[in-house]
Formats: structure tokens, sequence, C-alpha cells
RNA sequence: UGGGGUGUCGCCAAGUGGUAAGGCACCGGAUUUUGAUUCCGGCAUUCCCAGGUUCGAAUCCUGGCACCCCAG
């Protein structure tokens, strides 16, 4: 491998990612995506910005810096699929596609035709090669690992893929791109849905999805308010309620426990560790293996049904036509239908699927 | 308009003479490449209103007003 093209969003990660494989001798340039052209003036401000971070570093580092444009493919290819998903009242990840069409095929594939070898990005995870398989592991940083969101790459991905900054952690990140003079050495980790930003979700989506008033009621049918729409609201959710005190009950607040989208009823109970909100066992679909082919069945590993989540220990069995179940040793806290479930063995992320129903 | 009860932050609710707990909701921040969760901070100079007693009242007195229950 000799050329790379590294991903830039303008981030500490990516500029640090381009740093060091020009130090491990690769012909470095930078390619600065653009795949949503929506927003305020406030937002494309914050664009704006990014774009000048990476032209800096560029500048910094002396390799060219490319310019894309994906948004029609993540248009149709993500945002479509991210509201379809909100529309039948399931939850999304929106960023665990975003990887598998636009990182990772887009992007791969337009960096070939520029002539390079392979691409990185800034993720912190790492790729590890043995006999010609490729491997995905977590990052050494247990605290930044992004693995979660790339369970979707198979081997042809991988094999063309480095993520540089996986070895290292976000503090000698930050490190490094001090040492180097990056202006965005310091810059705030961004967050929120990938190249759309930090929104005020609700807000954001009913742009797309208009309200659509309803019940609230508890476990037990009582009602206990109103809603705007099953789709603004989420399992385990407990902001946005509004349900203040009522007379005999506790003074534990309030979280979403279930949408009944046939009669959109959000139905809703009290205490963080209500038994609703637990479930043993989950479905899954869409299921997508690292290795390229499923393990044999039922075998026991750790998965994550949300990213940041601590390894749960369970069993997979039952794994047809890419449908599996998950057989969890304790209760997981909010599983929710549309989210990744994602599985590990150790260090390694064996694939995953979408959550279609918990128990 | 006979009897009884209640009126403290948007909601629930402590406080019965010593200078307004707490929870929920809400708002702000932290954490976080999804959505959530979690964490931290803010949130009644004022206690239905008007007088009065007192060094001092949400707490006592007087008079109103409102709501609830029972009886009519």
């Amino acid at each position: 491998m000799k050329r790379v093209i590294v991903g830039m969003s303008g981030g500490v990660d990516s500029s640090v990612a381009a740093c060091l494989l020009q130090q491990q001798g690769y012909d470095v340039h930078g390619l600065f995506m653009k795949n949503w052209e929506g927003g305020d003036a406030g937002e494309q401000c914050g664009a704006a910005q990014d774009f000048q971070d990476a032209k800096d570093v560029c500048a910094r580092l002396d390799i060219p810096l490319h310019a894309a444009n994906f948004a029609k493919e993540y248009g149709e290819r993500v945002f479509s699929y991210f509201l379809e998903e909100y529309r039948a009242g399931r939850t999304p990840n929106p960023d665990v596609l975003c990887n598998q069409e636009i990182k990772f095929k887009s992007f791969l594939a337009h960096a070939l035709t520029l002539g390079a070898d392979g691409i990185a990005t800034g993720h912190y995870a790492r790729v590890q090669e043995r006999g010609g398989k490729f491997r995905l592991l977590k990052a050494r940083d247990g605290n930044k690992d992004q693995s979660y969101f790339l369970y979707t790459l198979g081997q042809t991905q991988l094999a063309k893929t480095l993520f540089p900054v996986g070895e290292l952690t976000k503090p000698e990140v930050r490190a490094i791109a001090a040492r180097h003079g990056f202006t965005n050495a310091a810059k705030k980790d961004s967050t929120g849905i990938c190249f759309i930003g930090e929104r005020n979700f609700k807000n954001f989506l009913s742009r797309y999805l208009p309200a659509q008033p309803g019940e609230m009621r508890s476990v037990d049918g009582v009602l206990l308010g109103k809603h705007d729409g099953l789709m603004y609201y989420t399992l385990g959710q407990r902001q946005g309620l509004g349900i203040g005190g009522r007379r005999g009950t506790s003074e534990e607040p309030w979280y979403v426990v279930g949408k009944d989208t046939a009669n959109n009823v959000l139905t809703v109970a009290q205490g963080h560790d209500h038994p609703r909100l637990f479930s043993r066992t989950l479905m899954a679909s869409n299921l997508s293996w690292v290795w390229g082919c499923a393990p044999h069945a039922p075998f026991s590993c750790t998965a994550k049904t949300r990213y940041r989540q601590s390894d749960q220990s369970c069993t997979i069995g039952g794994i047809n036509d890419g449908v599996c179940g998950v057989l969890f040793d304790k209760p997981q806290w909010a599983v929710t239908p549309g989210q990744s479930v994602v599985f590990y063995q150790g260090e390694e992320c064996l694939g995953g699927g979408v959550i279609e129903q918990a128990v």
C-alpha cells in the first residue's frame, strides 16, 4: 500500500491519522466530504470551519486536500432509511449506515479512482491482518472505542482500510496534534449524527415527520398526558414527557416503555428500573459478519446493545437467513428496535445486526 | 350559602410562631460520532386575597374569595 487517502473531517482524530501515516512513509492525501446540504446559517458556518481546519492541517503537513460531495448518496441510502425507520416507530442508527454506505463504500470507491491503494479515517478501532484475513478489533483506548459503528465492514473494506489512531488514546492524539501545531488540537469532539451534527432532535425530525399527537398512558392504561408523535420518542427516554407529580404515586421519573403504533399511544412507566424496560432476549436481522460468514451457532460471546455499553455476556442462536436470536445472561435495559446489536469476542468485533424486537 | 375539609413553584408535597425541605416537570451545562440513558447546576424574598396581633407569621386572629365532600 502506497497512497492512502484520509477522510478528513476537520477534527483532531482524522488530522492526527493523516499525520501518523505520513510519518510511516505513506503518500498521504486528504479528502473532505460534504454529505449534508441542509442546515441553517449557523451550521453552514460550522461546516465551513471544519473545512478550514482540514485545510490548515493539510497545509501544515504539505499534503493535497481533495473534496467530495456525497450528499445525494447520503440522502438516498442513509437519510431516507433513517426517516422510514422513525416513521415506523423504530429508532435507527444512521451512523452505522453512514459508515457502511458512505465512508466505506462511496468514499472508498472514490479514493480508488483517485489512485489510492486504500483509505484511512480517524475512527478509534483497529484492523489486524493474519494470513490474508482481516479482523476488526476494539480501539486501544477503551473509552473511545468506535468499533460499534463499524460492524458492517467486511473483508473487502478492511483490506483497504487503516485506522491510525486506533492504537492511541485520545489524550495521546491531542498531544500529537498540539505538538504539530494543529489548530484543532483542542477542538471539542463532534457529536450528533455524522455530517448533520448536534440538533434539537425532536425539532429536527419534525421538519421531515410532522407531529401526530396521541395519548400517553401508563402500563395500567391510566391517561397521563399527550405526546406529539410516537417517532419523537424512543424506548427508555425520560426527557420530554412532561409528566409532573401525581398524587399517590412515587417520586420517580417516568420513562417510555413502549409504543403502540396501532393506536398511536405512548406507553410510559415510572422508575428507571421498571421491569418493562428490561429484556433477556432479542431478535436481530440484517446480520453482518466481519469474517464474511456467520460462525456456527449456537455460540457464546458478548454484545453491546448501544454505543459505549459495557460488554454483555450472551448466547447467539438460530442464525438463519440473516436473522438470529440473542439470549443475554442478564436482562438488558431498553433494548430498542432499529438500533444495532454488535457482537464481540474479547477485543474482536465479530459483526452485528439490527434489533427487530426484544422480549 | 346547613355541616365538614382544603388552599405553599407548572405538578406532587414538607413545614403549625423564628425567618419557604424534597421529588417530578422544565431550563442550562458535562458525558457522547445515532437516538437515549447518566451526571452536575438553575428554578417560590414568597406561601389564595385583605387587614390585624407579634421583635418576628406560610404558620395565630378577623373578614373575604376559590375549590372539594356530605347533607339538602
